[in-house]
RNA sequence: GCCCCCGUAGCUCAGUGGAUAGAGCGACCGCCUCCUAAGCGGUAGGUCGUCGGUUCAACUCCGGCCGGGGGCGCCA
């Protein structure tokens, strides 16, 4: 790496050794005193004990030794005894520029790519997506986005829930309503006339009905069993229901600006079953209890409970742990996978423990390469999950349209969208509005549960997503108008607190990207584009650019600014946010 | 019952062994004859749930307790 960190870090580490030292504490880090230095080091502090020397003496002893580099002074020795490090504002300058230079802006690559699949979104058939699946859909995005811009080969998939219960349910409820399933042309008549909101209201029903009603449920069993043997009937109803839900996902995930290399489902792995069931016995790891086949998982060094996976029910039929063991399965076959992430909802947890112990068991995975990122849920005030006042789910759609029409009121107020065509106005509101909802999402670290509060998700001032596009916006029309005066961006040199400030954070990109890379956390990169954003703003409002009178100064700051936008807009880009030209 | 996660400012959340624990919102006070005020600056606000332990050093690691959420084979 590139950054200030790294390079301070080598340098003491090089001290620490011609002192004798181990090395393991050299370590330099961003200072948390930013009055006393740029960065820090802790390492005579760890190191006295191993020595069994006095702190304060071997931080001098370090200090001493620093011969001065082209980065930093030499350190001071502060407090029980910390080095601490200032910057030249060469090295500053120089790294602001190699940053504005590069079409990376300053972060690098891995260096052993690998292929990577992305399993997120999780959307099911028959079912509106609602704010849950906002979590799912936004953190995976970005999660596969940081992958492929740290150089593997990343496939996203959505893996949609269409093979399972809920589909012989459907089919059953459909079968009620026609009064039977003989009637070939009754059926196509209405397969043609299915719609969306068909779906949504034959689910809930049916999905209520199976609690109560137990001849029902068994009914519905044994449709999922029939339509996963392929009967014909049974598969008609399966494609049309999956085919009108499939249009419907495709909108909502668009207009979320979330994307897919694979719309595959469930039922894509459905092919890889039996053979896979066939080897699994075959392999003597499948065993018969209570009727269905179950194959074990548990190990004795085990502090809990793991169920065995159930592979065939009594029924016959496939369970979510067969398609995810297939569908591994697949994925090996198809992609060759190096590493698969399922960005999936942290309840899940036990089941993809499950599910990866079997894969490895069966040798269609080696241990390590499945990984369950989890995410926590989205409650109410109530410590519950989110509900409407009328206490129904909130749809993403909703959702989304309540967010784009309060972005379009802020925009009359501030009177901007004034000269805008219809369509800029409303694309520009569209981002404002997106922005807004994924960062509130993206700004928390993902492993924690939080309050779903409609006003936050709808906030458009401090710490949100149209702070850091206000922020872009601002930069591209400085730009512009040094276009219109035919003023162009020059050597950056830093002296101005403001533009140390902004060039620091500047240098912090790449360790954001590979936090958030390692930790397979976004927040971390959101984290960065507000320091980076907050740090540009300050500068902003002290120092001129355009105005400011010495043309050395000037093209510096032009280039400063120009180097903020370019990281700006790629780390929005990897949370998965785009830019309006103005607003 | 067993297991997992969480408890940090009035609210929503950052902070995976080091100095004076941060941000946004809310509150209060300033700043638009000057590149977009969706902005900038400042003030107030915390015994980091609690009790112990490890350590030169604990919000951070370990254990107990209290409080909240979640999971525990024929749903996904």
């Amino acid at each position: 790496m590139n950054d200030f960190s790294s390079r301070l870090s080598e340098a003491t580490a090089a001290v620490f050794s011609a002192l004798g030292f181990d090395t393991t504490h050299s370590t330099v880090k961003p200072a948390d005193r930013r009055d006393l230095g740029d960065f820090q080091c802790n390492g005579a502090l760890a190191l006295a004990k191993k020595v069994g020397r006095k702190p304060q003496e071997l931080a001098a002893l370090i200090a001493e030794r620093w011969t001065a580099t082209d980065i930093a002074e030499r350190p001071t020795v502060a407090g029980p005894g910390f080095l601490n490090f200032r910057l030249t504002p060469q090295a500053l300058g120089a790294r602001a520029q190699q940053v504005a230079d590069d079409a990376r802006a300053g972060a690098g690559l891995v260096s052993r790519k690998r292929r990577v699949v992305v399993d997120y979104g999780g959307p099911n058939v028959a079912k509106p997506m609602h704010v849950g699946h906002l979590r799912a859909s936004i953190i995976g995005e970005s999660i596969k986005r940081i992958f492929r811009f740290r150089g593997d080969r990343v496939w996203g998939d959505a893996h949609f829930g269409d093979w399972g219960f809920q589909m012989g349910l459907l089919i059953t409820a459909l079968e009620d309503e026609l009064g039977g399933l003989s009637d070939t042309a009754a059926i196509d008549k209405r397969l043609a006339a299915l719609t969306l909101e068909d779906l949504e209201r034959i689910y809930p029903a049916a999905a209520a009905r199976a609690k109560e009603d137990e001849p029902f449920r068994n009914r519905a069993r044994k449709a999922t069993a029939l339509l996963q043997e392929g009967e014909p009937t049974h598969r008609r109803i399966w494609r049309a229901m999956h085919d009108v839900s499939m249009v419907a996902l495709k909108r909502e995930f668009s207009a979320l600006g979330v994307d897919f290399d694979l719309w595959n489902g469930e039922s894509d792995a459905d092919p890889y079953i039996p053979a896979m069931i066939e080897e699994l016995r075959t392999k003597g790891l499948l065993e018969l209890d209570q009727g269905a086949q179950v194959l074990r998982v548990a190990r004795p060094e085990d502090k809990r409970e793991i169920p065995p996976l159930l592979v065939v029910s009594s029924e016959g039929s496939a369970m979510y742990g067969t398609t995810d063991l297939a569908t591994i399965v697949q994925r090996r076959r198809q992609f060759d996978f190096e590493l698969c992430l399922y960005v999936v909802d942290q309840r899940q947890a036990d089941h993809f423990e499950q599910v990866f112990r079997a894969a490895e068991l069966a040798g269609y995975a080696q241990p390590g390469t499945l990984e369950h990122i989890g995410f926590g849920t989205m409650n109410g005030p109530d410590g519950k999950p989110f509900k409407t006042r009328a206490g129904g789910v909130l749809k993403l759609g909703d959702l989304i349209g309540m967010a784009r029409e309060k972005a379009r009121a802020r925009l009359r107020e501030a009177k901007i969208g004034e000269d805008f065509s219809p369509e800029e106005f409303e694309s520009v509101a569209d981002k404002v509005a997106i922005a807004a909802l994924k960062i509130a999402d993206l700004v928390n670290f993902r492993g924690t549960s939080y309050v779903f509060d409609l006003d936050r998700f709808m906030s458009f001032e401090g710490k949100t997503g149209p702070y850091l596009l206000y922020a872009t916006v601002r930069i591209k029309s400085i730009l512009r108008k040094a276009q219109e005066q035919g003023l162009a961006p020059g050597p950056i040199s830093v002296s101005h607190a403001d533009e140390r400030a902004v060039a620091l954070a500047l240098d912090a990109f790449e360790a954001a990207v590979t936090t958030a890379y390692e930790r397979r956390a976004p927040h971390f990169l959101t984290e960065h584009a507000f320091s980076l954003a907050q740090s540009f703003s300050s500068f902003y409002s002290n120092c001129p650019i355009l105005q400011e009178p010495s043309a050395e100064i000037r093209a510096s700051r032009l280039a400063l600014a120009a180097a903020t936008l370019r990281q700006l807009e790629l780390a929005l880009e990897l949370l998965g946010v785009s830019t309006p030209e103005r607003m």
